[in-house]
Order: structure tokens, then sequence, then C-alpha cells
RNA sequence: GGUGGGGUGGCCGAGUGGCUAAUGGCAGCAGACUGUAAAUCUGCCGCGCUUUGCGCUACGUAGGUUCGAAUCCUACCCCCACCA
């Protein structure tokens, strides 16, 4: 039921198929956010119709609202949501980082104060592996400790072995919770901060306590410089088995993809494309992209003539613009809907390429006409 | 015709002697966003320049008082309400 392919490898790059209970994900790809049981702004139809294989959902969330409960009675998330293609649900440990400020950590668990109401919610490792037992996606992810890209080597190892510790709670957890033989499957996560020693033992630690289905690379574009990031990236592959498919968190922008893909990742997520998306920023194979600036008054192009999304091959710039200007929820919901396709286009082409041995030149090619602050 | 209120930067609207090129909001312009506390946030927004500063023009119009006026006085023009 938890199997992966690997099909090609190019240089560090990977092509392969990740098959889940509820259907495969051919890697390299990117997986949609959608923290509240939807990719915000759009319809699971046209989620689906971006090709988007693997969606998201957040542990915290769900949690807070409607509650797992809830979703649970309701046949779990994906009949409650409709979503029948598979799932991960994040564990809640990157709102540790997001949330500094709401949170006290502690060996325990995490007390939050809940942004909705004010009211006190502690999530342990025990709790994060029930919640998301509850709303049963196909992949739970491990409750990690993550620090900011500029913490410090003595935090960032408090965080390392804090995750490891609470890895061996999340396993045993899980474990009784699908001794039943629910179809879910736990994967660990990666920290360490920037200091690739500390990514090291990261890595040795998890894979002590394998085997697993998947490896998870968190706490990276959490302020770091890029090359910082890539620098890092390059140092987990050694040590990181190939028949296992890596998944880098949170991450990200195209270029951030193509580099990620060829330093060996396999699966990536990002809110970028729908929060871009709401805020009128929309990704092109020449750069970014902002839609609501005044040069695009009358223009008739697409966001990108090269994109084959839906909103690109209907609507103009001017239309989108307008829409904008308008408050108009068509058009955060159109971009939205751009910079998903644009993203998951761009992991099949990159599988494409991986696939013909001609990765570094479409990488290469790709890089020099991307302006990533902006389409000239 | 009378009485009262009012005319402020693209719009609305604060401001009643110096701290005012003038609070706010809107509109406009530009930017940010990476496992979603975000359909959010930030900056600019009279004109010109050698732009952390300088000059010019500006609060209905004209004149006056004052060291100094969007703010006080006079006249005129216009708008609104009510009364004839």
């Amino acid at each position: 039921m938890f199997s992966f392919d690997l099909h090609a490898t190019d240089g560090l790059a990977r092509a392969g198929t990740l098959t889940l209970p509820h259907g495969a994900v051919q890697t390299p790809a990117f997986m949609p956010v959608g923290t509240h049981g939807t990719v915000r702004g759009l319809h699971p139809e046209e989620v689906r119709r971006t090709g988007a294989q693997i969606i998201l959902g957040n542990t915290y969330h769900l949690h807070l609202r409607p509650g797992e409960a809830v979703v649970q009675a309701l046949g779990g998330l994906h009949r409650f949501t409709t979503w029948d293609r598979p799932m991960l649900t994040d564990s809640g440990g990157f709102q540790v980082f997001s949330l500094e400020g709401l949170r006290k950590i502690a060996e325990e668990g995490v007390e939050f104060v809940s942004h909705l109401d004010g009211s006190r919610r502690t999530i342990t490792p025990e709790s994060a592996m029930e919640i998301q037992w509850a709303l049963g996606a196909d992949i739970a992810m491990a409750f990690d400790h993550v620090v900011p890209g500029q913490a410090t080597r003595a935090l960032a190892e408090e965080g390392l072995e804090r995750t490891l510790r609470w890895l061996d709670r999340c396993k045993q957890r899980h474990a009784e919770l699908t001794a039943d033989g629910s179809l879910q499957t736990l994967w660990p996560i990666i920290q360490g901060g920037t200091h690739d020693d500390l990514r090291q033992r990261s890595i040795a630690g998890i894979l002590e306590r394998g085997p697993w289905t998947g490896i998870a690379i968190g706490g990276l574009s959490v302020g770091e410089p890029k090359p910082v990031m890539h620098r890092v990236l390059e140092g987990l592959n050694p040590a990181l088995p190939t028949d296992v498919p890596r998944y880098l968190m949170g991450v990200g922008f195209p270029d951030d993809l193509l580099e990620g893909i060829a330093r060996g990742v396999d699966l990536f997520d990002c809110v970028a494309a729908t929060r871009n998306g709401r805020h009128g920023s929309a990704w092109t194979s020449t750069g970014k992209v902002n839609i609501r600036a005044a040069p695009h008054r009358l223009s008739e192009a697409p966001l990108d003539a090269d994109c084959d999304c839906e909103t690109c091959q209907r609507f103009s710039r001017a239309y989108l613009r307008h829409l904008f200007m308008a408050e108009e929820m068509l058009g955060l919901r159109l971009v939205s809907i751009h910079n998903i396709r644009f993203l998951i286009r761009l992991g099949e082409q990159a599988r494409l390429a991986i696939l013909a041995g001609r990765f570094d030149r479409f990488r290469h090619d790709w890089l020099a006409r991307y302006h990533p602050r902006g389409a000239p």
C-alpha cells in the first residue's frame, strides 16, 4: 500500500512513483496546501484539473476547527472534503515555529494559545498522531520542533534532539493507532538548522528508528539564504536512502523546486502558490508578475503565454487586473489556479527531463529565462 | 429677499494664529509573501531639483491685520438648510 519505485536518476535528480492508499504520485511533484481541508478558494475539481496528485491538510488548524472528532464522524478527511486522491497532513510542528509568541515548548509537548479564541491547547507527539489518525490522510507527519533559519547552533541542536525524542513517541503512538490495519503511514522529519553535522546526526537518528516509507526535510526556507539551503540539501544526499521519497517541507518558489529537484528532492509543498495568487502575484516562465500593476490595464495577453492552465487558456491580464482592482473573488481564484498549475507543470516537465536524461540542461535553460524578482 | 451653516490637496474629510505641504479614509502607484493567525502587510502619494536636504506653489476670490494666517478682519463669488 505504501511503496516508492525509483524509475530514473539524472545526477542527484530523481523520477519515481509513490504509491499510496488513495492513488499514485508521480515524482517530482508539488503538493498544494489545503490547511483547513480546502485549497484556499478552489473547488476540489479545480484543484484536480491543475494536475494535483496529492494535497495537504493541517493538524493544528483542523484540530481547532472543526475538530478531528467532527471530521472523523463525517467519514474522515477524504470523505468530508470529497478529495479522493492522496492526502498528507502536517503535524502542527510548523505552527510551533510560525506561532512563536502564542506557544510554549516543553518536553511533553507544545502549549498553544489558540489564535481563534485564546483558549489553551496542548499538542504532544501522541496527540498529533491521534489527531492525524482521526483525520485519516494517507501520510501523517511526525510532530517536530522547527527553529528559525538564523537559529544558533545550540537552538538547532535542541530542536533536532527534541524532534528525535518526539519521533520515538510519534512512532509508538502511531503504531498503536494503526494496529487495527488503518491505512496511514508516518513520515519523520529531518531537523538540524543550517548545520551540516547536525543534519547528519538527525538523519542517523531517524534511520535508526526506521524503516520509513518517506522522509521529510524540515526547517528550511525559514529565513536562511538560498545558497545555504542548497548546501544543506546537497549534504543530505550521501546519507539518505535512495529507495525512499524525500519531501522538502514548505518549499517553494519555482526556482526552489528546480534547485531542490537538482539536489534529490521528490516532493514539495508551499503556501506561496495560493497566498501569492490571492495577493495578485503570479509566476510566469519569465518571472514574477504583479497582475495589479498598471501596465496590464489594457493587456490582452494571458498571464503566461506558455502556460496551459485554465486561467491562461481563457482570461486576459487586463481582465485579471480588473478583477483584482474591483476586489472580485474570481481574481484571487484564477491566479491561485494559475500558480498551482505552474508549479505542478514544472514538476511534470522536470520529471520528463529526468526520464530523458536531460534534467540539467532543462534546469539551466529554464532558470536562464526566469527572473525571480519580476518578469522583464 | 432674510437667517443660519459651509467652501481644505483626484474624492470624502480633520484642522480655528507659529510644532502645517497640512491628521484620517478612499482612489492611485510600487513592493513583499516559502510545512497558511495573511482575499494580508509595507512604502509612496502638490510640483520641481543636485531628493536623509532645498526651492516653489497651495486650504473659494481679492484685499487687510500680524514678526508669522487654512486658521483673525473686510468685500465679493459659490453651495446647502430653513423662513418669506
